[in-house]
DNA sequence: TCTACTGGATAGTGGCTCTATCTTAGAGCT
DNA sequence: AGCTCTAAGATAGAGCCACTATCCAGTAGA
Protein backbone atom coordinates (compact mmCIF):
# COMPACT_ATOMS: atom_id res chain seq x y z
CA UNK A 1 0.00 0.00 0.00
CA UNK A 2 1.60 3.27 -0.67
CA UNK A 3 0.49 6.69 0.44
CA UNK A 4 -2.05 7.66 -2.05
CA UNK A 5 -3.54 4.08 -1.05
CA UNK A 6 -3.31 4.99 2.87
CA UNK A 7 -4.81 8.69 1.97
CA UNK A 8 -7.77 7.03 0.38
CA UNK A 9 -8.65 4.21 2.96
CA UNK A 10 -8.07 6.99 5.73
CA UNK A 11 -10.09 9.79 3.89
CA UNK A 12 -6.88 11.91 5.14
CA UNK A 13 -5.22 13.89 2.20
CA UNK A 14 -1.75 12.79 1.02
CA UNK A 15 -0.28 16.30 2.04
CA UNK A 16 -1.80 15.75 5.77
CA UNK A 17 -0.46 11.91 6.06
CA UNK A 18 3.14 13.75 5.53
CA UNK A 19 3.11 15.97 7.97
CA UNK A 20 1.91 13.38 10.25
CA UNK A 21 5.17 11.45 9.15
CA UNK A 22 7.47 14.41 9.33
CA UNK A 23 6.04 14.99 13.16
CA UNK A 24 6.78 11.25 13.44
CA UNK A 25 3.42 10.48 14.61
CA UNK A 26 3.09 7.92 11.86
CA UNK A 27 6.53 5.63 11.44
CA UNK A 28 7.78 5.51 7.99
CA UNK A 29 6.51 3.38 5.57
CA UNK A 30 8.97 0.72 3.93
CA UNK A 31 11.11 2.35 1.92
CA UNK A 32 11.21 0.03 -1.07
CA UNK A 33 13.63 2.34 -2.97
CA UNK A 34 13.83 6.33 -3.13
CA UNK A 35 10.34 7.03 -4.16
CA UNK A 36 8.60 4.31 -3.39
CA UNK A 37 7.39 3.35 0.11
CA UNK A 38 4.77 0.74 1.39
CA UNK A 39 2.07 1.11 4.19
CA UNK A 40 0.59 -1.56 6.08
CA UNK A 41 -2.52 -1.98 8.02
CA UNK A 42 -0.60 -0.80 10.96
CA UNK A 43 -0.64 2.40 9.34
CA UNK A 44 -4.19 2.16 8.65
CA UNK A 45 -4.71 1.71 12.05
CA UNK A 46 -2.48 3.98 13.61
CA UNK A 47 -3.89 7.19 11.01
CA UNK A 48 -7.14 6.71 12.52
CA UNK A 49 -6.01 6.57 15.68
CA UNK A 50 -4.37 9.99 14.91
CA UNK A 51 -7.25 11.25 13.36
CA UNK A 52 -9.57 10.44 16.33
CA UNK A 53 -7.54 11.96 18.81
CA UNK A 54 -7.05 15.12 16.46
CA UNK A 55 -11.06 15.20 15.41
CA UNK A 56 -12.91 14.00 18.37
CA UNK A 57 -11.22 14.42 21.07
CA UNK A 58 -9.48 17.61 19.75
CA UNK A 59 -6.06 17.12 20.70
CA UNK A 60 -2.72 18.76 20.06
CA UNK A 61 -0.19 17.34 17.89
CA UNK A 62 2.50 17.34 20.69
CA UNK A 63 -0.18 15.41 23.12
CA UNK A 64 -0.84 12.91 20.34
CA UNK A 65 3.05 11.91 19.85
CA UNK A 66 3.26 11.75 23.80
CA UNK A 67 0.65 9.24 24.08
CA UNK A 68 2.05 7.03 20.55
CA UNK A 69 5.68 7.16 21.96
CA UNK A 70 4.52 5.30 24.71
CA UNK A 71 2.46 3.12 22.99
CA UNK A 72 5.79 2.51 20.78
CA UNK A 73 7.98 1.79 23.77
CA UNK A 74 5.21 -0.67 24.83
CA UNK A 75 4.44 0.17 28.29
CA UNK A 76 2.06 -1.60 30.27
CA UNK A 77 -1.35 -0.89 29.32
CA UNK A 78 -2.38 0.32 33.11
CA UNK A 79 0.88 3.02 32.56
CA UNK A 80 -0.86 3.90 28.95
CA UNK A 81 -4.17 4.52 30.13
CA UNK A 82 -3.02 6.85 32.72
CA UNK A 83 -1.16 8.95 30.55
CA UNK A 84 -4.57 9.18 27.92
CA UNK A 85 -6.04 10.58 30.77
CA UNK A 86 -3.14 12.98 32.08
CA UNK A 87 -3.29 14.17 28.46
CA UNK A 88 -7.45 14.14 27.95
CA UNK A 89 -7.81 15.70 31.40
CA UNK A 90 -5.28 18.46 30.30
CA UNK A 91 -3.24 17.72 33.92
CA UNK A 92 0.48 18.34 33.87
CA UNK A 93 -0.68 22.28 32.83
CA UNK A 94 -1.67 23.88 36.01
CA UNK A 95 1.06 23.18 38.15
CA UNK A 96 1.01 23.54 41.99
CA UNK A 97 0.03 21.58 44.84
CA UNK A 98 -2.70 19.72 45.63
CA UNK A 99 -5.97 21.23 46.64
CA UNK A 100 -6.94 20.38 50.55
CA UNK A 101 -10.11 19.32 49.46
CA UNK A 102 -11.13 15.69 50.46
CA UNK A 103 -14.07 15.61 49.10
CA UNK A 104 -12.77 12.78 46.35
CA UNK A 105 -11.36 10.64 49.13
CA UNK A 106 -14.45 10.66 50.09
CA UNK A 107 -15.71 9.46 46.72
CA UNK A 108 -13.41 6.66 46.92
CA UNK A 109 -14.29 5.23 50.06
CA UNK A 110 -17.93 5.42 49.33
CA UNK A 111 -17.28 3.86 46.11
CA UNK A 112 -14.49 1.40 47.43
CA UNK A 113 -12.38 2.37 44.76
CA UNK A 114 -8.56 0.97 45.85
CA UNK A 115 -6.96 4.06 47.50
CA UNK A 116 -4.10 5.06 45.34
CA UNK A 117 -3.25 8.08 44.97
CA UNK A 118 -3.64 9.37 41.51
CA UNK A 119 -3.70 12.07 39.26
CA UNK A 120 -6.75 11.63 38.36
CA UNK A 121 -7.79 12.00 42.07
CA UNK A 122 -5.78 15.18 42.26
CA UNK A 123 -7.53 16.57 39.47
CA UNK A 124 -10.71 15.67 40.99
CA UNK A 125 -9.33 17.74 44.33
CA UNK A 126 -8.34 20.41 42.23
CA UNK A 127 -11.38 20.54 40.57
CA UNK A 128 -13.86 20.81 43.08
CA UNK A 129 -11.80 23.10 44.90
CA UNK A 130 -12.19 25.48 42.23
CA UNK A 131 -15.84 25.22 41.94
CA UNK A 132 -16.21 26.12 45.26
CA UNK A 133 -13.65 29.06 44.82
CA UNK A 134 -15.91 30.31 41.95
CA UNK A 135 -18.63 29.51 44.04
CA UNK A 136 -20.51 27.06 42.54
CA UNK A 137 -21.92 25.04 44.80
CA UNK A 138 -22.12 21.08 45.16
CA UNK A 139 -25.56 19.72 46.64
CA UNK A 140 -24.51 17.48 49.57
CA UNK A 141 -25.09 14.06 47.56
CA UNK A 142 -24.59 15.45 44.08
CA UNK A 143 -21.31 13.56 44.53
CA UNK A 144 -22.32 10.42 45.49
CA UNK A 145 -25.32 10.04 42.20
CA UNK A 146 -22.41 11.21 39.87
CA UNK A 147 -19.89 8.44 41.32
CA UNK A 148 -22.74 5.66 41.13
CA UNK A 149 -23.19 6.58 37.50
CA UNK A 150 -19.68 6.55 36.69
CA UNK A 151 -18.67 3.78 38.82
CA UNK A 152 -21.40 1.55 36.49
CA UNK A 153 -19.99 2.75 33.75
CA UNK A 154 -16.73 2.42 34.35
CA UNK A 155 -16.18 -1.08 34.72
CA UNK A 156 -18.19 -1.63 31.98
CA UNK A 157 -15.89 0.48 29.73
CA UNK A 158 -13.01 -1.01 30.83
CA UNK A 159 -14.44 -4.17 29.37
CA UNK A 160 -15.02 -2.99 26.37
CA UNK A 161 -11.39 -1.15 26.73
CA UNK A 162 -9.04 -3.88 27.26
CA UNK A 163 -10.55 -7.22 26.20
CA UNK A 164 -7.58 -8.66 24.27
CA UNK A 165 -7.34 -5.76 21.96
CA UNK A 166 -4.53 -4.42 20.41
CA UNK A 167 -3.02 -1.52 22.25
CA UNK A 168 -3.93 1.14 19.28
CA UNK A 169 -7.42 0.19 20.28
CA UNK A 170 -6.93 0.71 23.87
CA UNK A 171 -6.00 4.30 23.50
CA UNK A 172 -9.08 4.94 21.09
CA UNK A 173 -11.34 3.71 22.97
CA UNK A 174 -10.22 4.83 26.18
CA UNK A 175 -9.78 8.54 24.98
CA UNK A 176 -12.67 8.99 22.66
CA UNK A 177 -14.57 7.03 25.79
CA UNK A 178 -13.84 9.39 28.19
CA UNK A 179 -14.30 12.38 25.83
CA UNK A 180 -17.86 11.29 24.96
CA UNK A 181 -19.44 10.55 28.38
CA UNK A 182 -18.26 14.06 29.11
CA UNK A 183 -20.06 16.09 26.42
CA UNK A 184 -23.11 13.07 26.81
CA UNK A 185 -23.03 14.61 30.51
CA UNK A 186 -22.42 17.87 28.66
CA UNK A 187 -25.43 17.71 26.65
CA UNK A 188 -27.58 15.99 29.68
CA UNK A 189 -27.25 18.48 32.22
CA UNK A 190 -28.24 20.96 29.55
CA UNK A 191 -31.02 19.13 28.97
CA UNK A 192 -31.46 19.43 32.51
CA UNK A 193 -31.17 22.99 33.03
CA UNK A 194 -33.34 23.72 30.11
CA UNK A 195 -36.32 21.74 31.30
CA UNK A 196 -36.14 22.97 34.42
CA UNK A 197 -35.61 26.38 33.47
CA UNK A 198 -39.03 26.32 30.99
CA UNK A 199 -40.71 25.09 34.60
CA UNK A 200 -39.60 27.95 35.81
CA UNK A 201 -39.10 31.13 34.00
CA UNK A 202 -41.64 30.57 31.42
CA UNK A 203 -44.38 30.19 33.97
CA UNK A 204 -43.21 33.62 35.41
CA UNK A 205 -43.45 35.15 32.26
CA UNK A 206 -47.08 33.80 30.94
CA UNK A 207 -49.22 33.51 34.26
CA UNK A 208 -51.89 30.75 33.74
CA UNK B 1 -12.59 55.27 35.25
CA UNK B 2 -10.28 55.50 32.50
CA UNK B 3 -9.14 52.58 30.17
CA UNK B 4 -6.07 52.17 32.27
CA UNK B 5 -7.82 51.84 35.57
CA UNK B 6 -10.51 49.17 33.64
CA UNK B 7 -7.18 47.53 33.02
CA UNK B 8 -6.06 47.27 36.26
CA UNK B 9 -9.24 46.45 38.28
CA UNK B 10 -9.85 43.63 36.14
CA UNK B 11 -6.53 42.24 35.18
CA UNK B 12 -6.69 42.58 31.76
CA UNK B 13 -3.94 44.20 29.52
CA UNK B 14 -4.93 47.73 28.11
CA UNK B 15 -4.10 46.29 24.64
CA UNK B 16 -6.79 43.51 25.18
CA UNK B 17 -9.28 46.11 26.10
CA UNK B 18 -8.82 47.82 23.18
CA UNK B 19 -9.29 44.60 20.94
CA UNK B 20 -12.47 43.66 22.98
CA UNK B 21 -13.32 46.96 22.04
CA UNK B 22 -12.74 47.03 18.62
CA UNK B 23 -14.64 44.21 18.31
CA UNK B 24 -17.74 44.95 19.71
CA UNK B 25 -17.27 42.98 23.03
CA UNK B 26 -16.80 45.60 25.03
CA UNK B 27 -19.32 48.72 24.34
CA UNK B 28 -17.34 52.25 24.11
CA UNK B 29 -16.31 54.27 27.03
CA UNK B 30 -18.27 57.41 27.05
CA UNK B 31 -16.11 59.34 25.04
CA UNK B 32 -14.96 62.70 27.38
CA UNK B 33 -12.84 64.25 24.50
CA UNK B 34 -11.03 63.17 21.42
CA UNK B 35 -8.49 61.54 23.91
CA UNK B 36 -10.05 60.72 26.97
CA UNK B 37 -13.05 58.04 27.58
CA UNK B 38 -14.63 56.86 30.55
CA UNK B 39 -15.54 53.40 32.27
CA UNK B 40 -18.40 52.77 34.26
CA UNK B 41 -19.10 49.67 36.98
CA UNK B 42 -20.74 48.26 33.62
CA UNK B 43 -18.05 47.76 31.79
CA UNK B 44 -16.10 46.09 34.54
CA UNK B 45 -18.84 43.78 35.10
CA UNK B 46 -18.48 42.84 31.51
CA UNK B 47 -15.44 42.88 30.72
CA UNK B 48 -15.38 39.74 34.15
CA UNK B 49 -17.77 38.12 31.60
CA UNK B 50 -15.74 38.07 28.72
CA UNK B 51 -12.57 37.32 30.16
CA UNK B 52 -14.75 34.16 32.14
CA UNK B 53 -15.70 33.15 28.82
CA UNK B 54 -12.65 33.23 27.04
CA UNK B 55 -10.05 31.78 29.55
CA UNK B 56 -12.58 29.35 31.67
CA UNK B 57 -15.45 28.35 29.39
CA UNK B 58 -12.60 28.99 26.04
CA UNK B 59 -15.00 30.32 24.13
CA UNK B 60 -13.94 31.82 20.76
CA UNK B 61 -14.68 35.79 20.10
CA UNK B 62 -16.79 35.34 17.73
CA UNK B 63 -19.62 33.29 19.83
CA UNK B 64 -18.67 35.75 23.08
CA UNK B 65 -20.10 38.50 21.20
CA UNK B 66 -23.04 36.27 19.80
CA UNK B 67 -24.15 36.09 23.31
CA UNK B 68 -23.36 39.59 24.21
CA UNK B 69 -25.44 41.17 21.38
CA UNK B 70 -28.53 38.71 22.69
CA UNK B 71 -28.03 39.57 26.15
CA UNK B 72 -28.13 43.94 24.82
CA UNK B 73 -30.78 43.00 22.88
CA UNK B 74 -32.84 42.49 26.14
CA UNK B 75 -34.16 39.27 24.77
CA UNK B 76 -35.82 36.94 27.83
CA UNK B 77 -33.17 35.29 29.95
CA UNK B 78 -34.79 32.02 29.14
CA UNK B 79 -33.86 32.79 25.22
CA UNK B 80 -30.83 33.92 25.92
CA UNK B 81 -30.13 30.88 28.23
CA UNK B 82 -30.99 28.45 25.35
CA UNK B 83 -28.70 30.92 23.18
CA UNK B 84 -25.71 30.25 25.39
CA UNK B 85 -26.55 26.32 26.03
CA UNK B 86 -26.33 26.20 22.21
CA UNK B 87 -23.16 28.17 22.49
CA UNK B 88 -21.51 25.83 24.81
CA UNK B 89 -22.67 22.76 23.55
CA UNK B 90 -21.11 23.90 20.30
CA UNK B 91 -24.15 23.46 17.95
CA UNK B 92 -25.25 25.36 14.82
CA UNK B 93 -21.40 23.90 13.57
CA UNK B 94 -22.75 20.52 13.21
CA UNK B 95 -25.61 20.70 10.92
CA UNK B 96 -27.96 17.93 9.74
CA UNK B 97 -31.15 15.77 10.46
CA UNK B 98 -31.71 14.98 14.05
CA UNK B 99 -31.43 11.57 14.54
CA UNK B 100 -33.90 9.06 15.09
CA UNK B 101 -32.72 7.47 18.47
CA UNK B 102 -35.31 8.63 20.77
CA UNK B 103 -33.16 7.68 24.01
CA UNK B 104 -33.30 11.68 25.08
CA UNK B 105 -37.35 11.25 24.75
CA UNK B 106 -37.44 8.21 27.04
CA UNK B 107 -34.75 10.37 29.81
CA UNK B 108 -37.56 12.95 29.08
CA UNK B 109 -40.49 10.83 30.35
CA UNK B 110 -38.91 9.58 32.78
CA UNK B 111 -37.44 12.12 34.13
CA UNK B 112 -41.55 14.11 33.78
CA UNK B 113 -39.28 16.94 32.35
CA UNK B 114 -41.36 19.16 29.76
CA UNK B 115 -42.18 17.49 27.02
CA UNK B 116 -40.93 20.32 24.64
CA UNK B 117 -38.41 20.09 21.61
CA UNK B 118 -35.05 22.04 22.25
CA UNK B 119 -31.55 22.05 20.69
CA UNK B 120 -30.42 20.42 23.88
CA UNK B 121 -32.82 17.53 23.20
CA UNK B 122 -31.55 17.23 19.61
CA UNK B 123 -27.93 17.30 20.60
CA UNK B 124 -28.71 14.43 23.42
CA UNK B 125 -30.33 12.51 20.68
CA UNK B 126 -27.35 13.29 18.15
CA UNK B 127 -25.10 12.52 20.51
CA UNK B 128 -26.22 9.20 21.60
CA UNK B 129 -26.50 8.01 17.97
CA UNK B 130 -23.09 9.34 17.73
CA UNK B 131 -21.57 6.59 20.53
CA UNK B 132 -23.59 3.97 19.24
CA UNK B 133 -22.14 4.51 15.80
CA UNK B 134 -18.75 4.74 17.46
CA UNK B 135 -19.62 1.41 19.13
CA UNK B 136 -19.53 3.48 22.85
CA UNK B 137 -21.76 0.94 24.37
CA UNK B 138 -23.90 2.62 26.88
CA UNK B 139 -25.46 -0.13 30.06
CA UNK B 140 -29.06 0.09 29.89
CA UNK B 141 -29.78 1.83 33.08
CA UNK B 142 -27.11 4.41 32.59
CA UNK B 143 -28.55 6.76 31.18
CA UNK B 144 -31.53 6.79 34.30
CA UNK B 145 -28.38 7.04 36.57
CA UNK B 146 -26.88 9.91 34.70
CA UNK B 147 -30.29 12.10 34.38
CA UNK B 148 -31.18 11.16 37.69
CA UNK B 149 -27.82 13.13 39.08
CA UNK B 150 -28.11 16.10 36.47
CA UNK B 151 -31.73 16.49 37.69
CA UNK B 152 -31.60 16.94 40.79
CA UNK B 153 -28.08 19.23 39.99
CA UNK B 154 -29.85 21.37 37.55
CA UNK B 155 -32.76 22.62 40.16
CA UNK B 156 -29.71 23.29 42.32
CA UNK B 157 -27.91 25.25 39.93
CA UNK B 158 -30.99 27.23 38.56
CA UNK B 159 -31.93 28.95 41.51
CA UNK B 160 -28.29 29.93 41.80
CA UNK B 161 -28.53 31.17 38.26
CA UNK B 162 -31.60 33.22 38.13
CA UNK B 163 -32.51 34.59 41.66
CA UNK B 164 -32.60 38.55 40.78
CA UNK B 165 -29.07 38.96 38.93
CA UNK B 166 -28.24 41.15 35.99
CA UNK B 167 -27.55 39.52 33.34
CA UNK B 168 -24.54 39.54 32.85
CA UNK B 169 -24.32 37.12 35.82
CA UNK B 170 -26.77 35.13 34.65
CA UNK B 171 -24.54 34.11 31.51
CA UNK B 172 -21.74 34.16 33.47
CA UNK B 173 -23.30 31.49 36.38
CA UNK B 174 -25.01 29.48 33.50
CA UNK B 175 -22.25 29.45 31.15
CA UNK B 176 -19.24 28.79 33.76
CA UNK B 177 -21.55 26.43 35.89
CA UNK B 178 -22.52 23.94 32.81
CA UNK B 179 -19.03 24.03 31.87
CA UNK B 180 -17.29 23.37 35.31
CA UNK B 181 -20.02 20.40 35.81
CA UNK B 182 -19.07 18.77 32.69
CA UNK B 183 -15.24 19.16 33.58
CA UNK B 184 -16.34 17.67 37.13
CA UNK B 185 -17.85 14.71 35.26
CA UNK B 186 -14.87 14.24 33.26
CA UNK B 187 -12.49 14.00 36.19
CA UNK B 188 -14.72 11.81 38.09
CA UNK B 189 -15.20 9.22 35.33
CA UNK B 190 -11.08 9.17 35.05
CA UNK B 191 -11.06 8.10 38.59
CA UNK B 192 -13.45 5.72 38.36
CA UNK B 193 -11.77 4.12 35.42
CA UNK B 194 -8.52 4.43 36.44
CA UNK B 195 -9.80 3.01 40.08
CA UNK B 196 -11.39 -0.15 37.80
CA UNK B 197 -8.50 -0.62 35.65
CA UNK B 198 -5.91 -0.84 38.97
CA UNK B 199 -8.13 -3.00 39.89
CA UNK B 200 -8.36 -5.23 36.83
CA UNK B 201 -5.00 -4.84 35.04
CA UNK B 202 -3.23 -4.64 38.39
CA UNK B 203 -3.97 -8.25 39.28
CA UNK B 204 -3.34 -9.82 35.80
CA UNK B 205 0.46 -8.44 36.17
CA UNK B 206 1.19 -9.18 39.97
CA UNK B 207 -0.93 -12.11 40.56
CA UNK B 208 -1.22 -12.91 44.42
C1' DT C 1 4.94 75.79 26.60
C1' DC C 2 6.39 71.31 27.31
C1' DT C 3 5.99 66.63 28.65
C1' DA C 4 3.76 62.45 29.62
C1' DC C 5 0.25 59.76 28.86
C1' DT C 6 -4.28 58.55 26.67
C1' DG C 7 -7.29 56.93 23.17
C1' DG C 8 -7.80 55.31 18.60
C1' DA C 9 -6.33 53.14 14.31
C1' DT C 10 -3.26 49.92 11.87
C1' DA C 11 -0.13 46.60 11.30
C1' DG C 12 2.49 42.77 13.10
C1' DT C 13 3.37 38.47 16.11
C1' DG C 14 3.30 33.77 17.52
C1' DG C 15 1.39 29.38 17.75
C1' DC C 16 -0.73 25.78 15.32
C1' DT C 17 -2.25 22.72 11.60
C1' DC C 18 -2.17 21.92 7.67
C1' DT C 19 -1.34 22.74 2.22
C1' DA C 20 1.10 23.94 -2.09
C1' DT C 21 5.17 23.86 -4.67
C1' DC C 22 9.40 22.09 -6.33
C1' DT C 23 12.70 18.56 -7.38
C1' DT C 24 14.12 14.09 -8.29
C1' DA C 25 13.51 9.50 -9.59
C1' DG C 26 11.54 5.07 -10.53
C1' DA C 27 7.35 2.48 -12.94
C1' DG C 28 4.77 1.11 -16.52
C1' DC C 29 3.47 1.38 -21.19
C1' DT C 30 4.53 1.44 -26.06
C1' DA D 1 14.77 2.72 -25.04
C1' DG D 2 12.09 6.56 -24.49
C1' DC D 3 8.16 9.02 -22.68
C1' DT D 4 4.90 10.22 -19.53
C1' DC D 5 2.72 9.83 -14.94
C1' DT D 6 2.90 9.88 -10.46
C1' DA D 7 5.18 9.20 -5.75
C1' DA D 8 8.25 10.59 -2.26
C1' DG D 9 10.66 13.86 0.23
C1' DA D 10 11.92 18.51 1.53
C1' DT D 11 10.80 23.36 2.06
C1' DA D 12 8.20 27.17 2.17
C1' DG D 13 3.77 29.31 2.64
C1' DA D 14 -1.28 29.82 3.89
C1' DG D 15 -4.90 30.74 7.03
C1' DC D 16 -6.82 31.24 11.35
C1' DC D 17 -7.03 33.20 15.86
C1' DA D 18 -6.23 36.09 19.83
C1' DC D 19 -3.80 39.09 21.00
C1' DT D 20 0.20 42.86 21.13
C1' DA D 21 3.25 46.52 19.53
C1' DT D 22 3.67 50.69 17.11
C1' DC D 23 2.36 55.05 15.55
C1' DC D 24 -0.12 59.35 15.65
C1' DA D 25 -2.48 63.03 17.54
C1' DG D 26 -4.52 65.53 21.22
C1' DT D 27 -5.07 67.15 25.89
C1' DA D 28 -4.14 67.63 30.87
C1' DG D 29 -1.19 68.88 34.28
C1' DA D 30 3.39 71.05 35.57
Amino acid sequence: MQLKELSDATGTSPASIKYYLREGLLPPGESVHATRASYSDRHVKRLNLIRALRQIVQLPIEQIRSILVLADDGVPHLTLLAHVQRVVLKLGTEGGEVARTSAADAVVRLRNWPDVDSDARDALNRHISLMEGLGIGLPPDLLDQYSSAVDSIAGFDLAATTEGKDTDSVILTAAVGMHMHSELMLKLLALAQASHAIRRLDDRQMPP
